[in-house]
DNA sequence: GGGTCACATGACAGCGACCTGACTGCTCTC
DNA sequence: GAGAGCAGTCAGGTCGCTGTCATGTGACCC
């Protein structure tokens, strides 16, 4: 699969730079711009497949700058990101037009998680775990196999995410411990096997198949 | 595919004879209105899959149209037409509700553009309520499930308008409670519980059966 | 085979999210 | 003012998620 293209508009430096290795460890392909208007220009000439925006741009607020790409023909899901003490409900009309936000401070692993969610979303008909047959639908927290359908915690959730991001890469017990944590957060060495046992046992019920291999010494791979 | 259906409202003349044509001109399915008073009763009847409403109608605010169709539990995404530069015009029609904007004067290509990005994104995410049993009544401010019929208050029928707008898929709780309640106003957290559980039982009576499932630590699904 | 290590699995306690019934206050109508 | 109905809060109970532990199992190396 080829990485998607994320646009990413953040005045912030420090905040910029992070994002920016952090989506680019996850193989995305980022392009990052300081200005409102310098997002128009670029993103507009060319359109990434998601976006992340600062709604508190010093030129322009974020979604001025959403607007104006709207107008330039850019459907593109959008991810906001906005202060805490600044956020009001104002916002909540966006997730009916199928975008998002995130609210400072964030963890990068939601970050992480609620882009592949939009990408997923905007590209309905593209497989979500290549031929596993597995279906991950952020919208239900669920994660489905023909017909059938399994509610899954939202931890377990952030796990299967990670794997399906990346179906047949081997994907090491640190990745997936940062993915489905926050940052810093420790967790004893046994409890991510724990999750993964969980997790097989509900795939298990959906198909009957053996979805996630262990790659001994090494990590997880979904398949 | 069956054309969509669009819903249309705009007074004046020569524009609404141009987008009607326009539309048509793309295949869709095209129902112009004039008054705001007719949008909502037209379309409240016959909920269309797109809107197109002007902010700035003889009889009401396009926004108070927008609102007016939300309360009848007409989940369509709306465009707004609106007069350039008014940034206060845009953050009180996603209050309302409403999915985007165009600013007059506007190409017809850029409308058809964005008509088309606003279908392809609530496409996947708007079936009808009526997968679920439930029939939402707005006339009645009621629920109905085969022939039987509960009343609800009004809190009660926004609730479940939002959940009924996105069957399957979990609204967060921060989600419904904007839907449900005025921007700004402070409800005790514990509130949207409450309602939930009211929901709950009102539904069971009609058919004895579970329709509003909880995601635990996301939010509450209709299924 | 024997030892070691990594992983698998079932059980469990803590905790927080959620559910529920009861209650108060408010508004509207008569 | 009385009554009815709605909205919102509270307290206490229940339930499920989470993370840890103990123990079992299988892979690998010698």
């Amino acid at each position: 699969m080829i990485s998607a293209r994320i646009g990413l508009c953040e005045d912030d430096p420090d905040l910029r730079s992070v994002l920016t290795r952090a989506l680019r460890a996850e193989e995305f392909d980022v392009r990052a711009t300081i200005t409102g208007h310098e997002a128009v220009e670029v993103f507009s000439a060319s359109a990434p497949d998601l976006l992340v925006i600062d709604i508190g741009l010093p030129d322009a607020d974020g979604r001025d700058v959403c607007q104006a790409l709207r107008t330039h023909g850019v459907t593109a899901p959008v991810l906001f990101l906005t202060a805490r003490d600044a956020l009001s409900d104002r916002l909540a009309g966006f997730h009916a037009g199928g975008d998002d936000y995130l609210t400072k401070p964030f963890a990068l692993t939601e970050l992480i998680v609620r882009v592949r969610a939009l990408l997923r979303r905007s590209a309905p008909a593209t497989p979500t775990a290549g031929a596993s047959g597995l279906w991950l639908d952020p919208a239900a927290h669920a994660v489905r196999c023909g017909g059938q359908l399994a509610a899954l915690t939202p931890t377990e959730f952030r796990i299967l995410a990670a794997l399906a991001a990346r179906p047949g890469d081997v994907l090491r017990r640190r990745e997936l411990t940062s993915a489905a944590w926050p940052d810093g957060a420790i967790v004893h060495a046994n409890t991510l096997d724990t999750y993964i046992g969980r997790l097989r046992r509900k795939l298990d019920l959906l198909d009957g198949a053996q979805h996630i291999d262990t790659v001994r010494g090494v990590g997880y791979v979904l398949r």
